[in-house]
DNA sequence: GCCGTTTTCGGCCCGACTGTTTTCAGTCG
């Protein structure tokens, strides 16, 4: 079934935007609330309104639940095809630009009648708007900017890549012996799977405030400054492969640290409700400190754990800070623990020289010996329909069998896992047949082909089958290149608990596979999950991390994944779904 | 628009900066 969630945040986000036009913004943040809450629904939200019966959610009300069951019964929102009605239809899109407002271009299209995005950057250009009240040239300016600055910050960045920038941006200001900590926040801290700007926070003394700034805004890769001053500054980082960032500095003193760290994480959602919950409390909350209303008194700020505190919650770490119910955990002190890097025992999906992969298999073993914890590996290349990637054919699985034994022997002990990212072939069944699967020590299925069919048929078959271990990349999703194929992944995640068969969170930076919205709903479930690298070259086995920062923001523990286990445990999972499939038992 | 064991009406997060003003509105994060 299609989802229509997506659609209908949009519709959503529209309204908000009109209301925000027409300076309704109760109305407006009402609007946002709902469609933030809608598109973090895993379901479809048909499924939450069933014969009648509503599922409640905050946020939204009986009358946007009207709307909804109008929308899903009509395919319309009269409400909103009314409101359309109000705003030139490129005001819709210009209306979240930021460096414009609502308020600006209402004046603009009541007095100078300015309808379209052309129009209103020729009304910019020939003096019209700057001759407005309450408008001047660098207004205009700015505007003009801001419409030409769309195109580059529309498109958003990949979790990995902004992480490589922020880290490189962190030790050059470390550098500095002025700055005395520095920490990257934003939704970089929150481990989002897509960036937008980069925000840096810095602690230092006043008197070298200054001499922070200088530094940084000299730095090579600034291409443009924005904005100095001795709090914040803006600055656009050129990036290697071209592409243009903002990038936001501030600097706090050490008392404000946790206050800012706090405030400047977000979500803005959280943040939001974190502060209306201060001030049910009689507290305020600002990026200084938390604060009593009545007397002023300062009672925390240090810290990001003792603003937590102050409000009654434990401290909830980063990647949950998207008010979908972490704080109403914090407050009942049931917050999960989430799963740590640490915790990984080892990687299950990597690719050899046997069939697409950069590295022979005595390299790889060498090599994650010598830089990871891990206890194992597990080869996985491709099977024989991926010609383009040299798929092994049954004879030569056979071979690369033989050759892992004789690897181990040399190792002194089998740190090696024979396995196989097998394809799922058009009906569902496998690339080989189940006496060379059974051969084997994991078994990765994927599918590689037919991207434009609902293939939620073909994941079900395969997950039938006694030997297949994980479904990879359940989605083939790669993040602004293509969407994924069409699946159910309800069906497939309710499959996955029947059968005994674990779900993969892919950890390439296009693909992230599954997402954190799923990863919850897995968790929920009781589905197992493996954070997995897709490897094909050695530098790709530091993706673990961006890996289990998706875990951690689905809510999943240590118990959840798969490869926080010995492979003596990894076994026994194993061997209880061949054991239910009816396969032949490991050793037997 | 939503929400509520103090409220079903009257609230709805908070401060900095900018550009335009001469005390403030608009916008951002």
């Amino acid at each position: 079934m299609y989802n229509i969630n997506k659609d209908l945040a949009n519709i959503f986000y529209k309204m908000a935007a009109i209301y925000e036009f027409l300076d309704d913004n109760f109305r407006a943040r009402a609007y946002q609330r709902a469609a933030h809450v809608i598109e973090d629904l895993p379901d479809d939200i048909r499924n939450y309104i069933q014969g009648g019966k509503i599922q409640r959610f905050r946020g939204i009300g009986e009358s946007i639940y009207a709307k909804i069951k109008e929308y899903i019964e009509t395919g319309k929102i009269s409400k909103y095809e009314e409101l359309k009605k109000k705003v030139p239809e490129d005001f819709i899109e210009l209306i979240d630009l930021p460096g414009i407002g609502p308020k600006s271009l209402k004046k603009i299209y009541e007095e100078l009648g300015i309808k379209t995005k052309e129009e209103l950057i020729k009304a910019l250009e020939d003096g019209r708007v700057e001759k407005l009240e309450g408008f001047g040239p660098k207004k205009v300016q700015n505007m003009l900017k801001a419409l030409k600055m769309y195109e580059i910050s529309k498109r958003r960045m990949l979790l990995w890549h902004a992480l490589e920038l922020s880290d490189y941006l962190v030790s050059q200001l470390k550098k500095l012996k002025e700055v005395k900590k520095v920490e990257v926040a934003g939704s970089i801290r929150r481990r989002k799977i897509t960036i937008g700007d980069i925000d840096i926070l810095v602690v230092a003394e006043d008197k070298d405030r200054k001499k922070i700034m200088d530094y940084f805004v000299k730095l090579p890769e600034v291409k443009e400054v924005l904005g100095k001053g001795l709090k914040k500054t803006s600055v656009i980082i050129k990036t290697s492969n071209g592409r243009e960032r903002q990038v936001d500095l501030r600097i706090f003193k050490n008392e404000e640290w946790g206050a800012a760290l706090q405030y400047f994480t977000g979500s803005k959602q959280h943040n939001v409700h974190l502060r209306e919950i201060a001030k049910e409390k009689g507290l305020k909350i600002n990026e200084y400190g938390v604060f009593k209303v009545d007397t002023g008194e300062k009672i925390a700020g240090e810290t990001e754990e003792g603003v937590y505190k102050s409000v009654g919650m434990d401290f909830i770490p980063p990647e949950l800070r998207e008010d979908r119910g972490e704080i109403e955990a914090a407050l009942e002190h049931r917050l999960p623990k989430l799963v740590e890097l640490k915790d990984i025992k080892g990687d299950m999906h990597i690719h050899s020289t046997w069939s697409d992969g950069f590295n022979s298999i005595e390299d790889i073993a060498k090599f994650v010996k010598e830089h990871y914890k891990y206890e194992y590996i597990v080869i996985t290349d491709h099977s024989k329909s991926q010609r383009v990637a040299h798929g092994l054919d049954e004879k030569r699985i056979l071979e690369e069998i033989e050759e892992i034994k004789k690897l181990n022997q040399l190792l002194g002990f089998d740190f090696i896992k024979i396995g196989s990212e097998v394809d799922i072939l058009l009906d569902g069944s496998l690339d080989f047949p189940d006496e060379i699967l059974a051969k084997l020590d994991w078994v990765v299925a994927s599918i590689h082909s037919h991207f434009n069919r609902d293939n939620t048929d073909r994941i079900l078959k395969a997950m039938e089958n006694p030997y297949v271990n994980v479904i990879g990349h359940p989605t083939g999703r790669l993040i602004g290149v293509r969407e994924g194929y069409p699946v159910d992944l309800e069906a497939v995640i309710k499959k996955a608990k029947e059968t005994g068969t674990a779900l993969e969170i892919n950890s390439q930076p296009l693909r992230m596979d599954i997402d954190d919205i799923w990863v919850k709903k897995a968790v929920e479930e009781g589905v197992k999950l493996v954070i997995s690298t897709d490897s094909h070259n050695l530098g790709s086995f530091e993706y673990m991390k961006a890996g289990v920062a998706i875990a951690r923001r689905g809510w999943a523990t240590k118990k959840d994944i798969l490869n926080t286990r010995s492979w003596k445990e990894v076994q026994k999972f194993i061997n209880e779904k061949r054991k239910r499939m009816g396969g032949i038992l490991i050793g037997a």
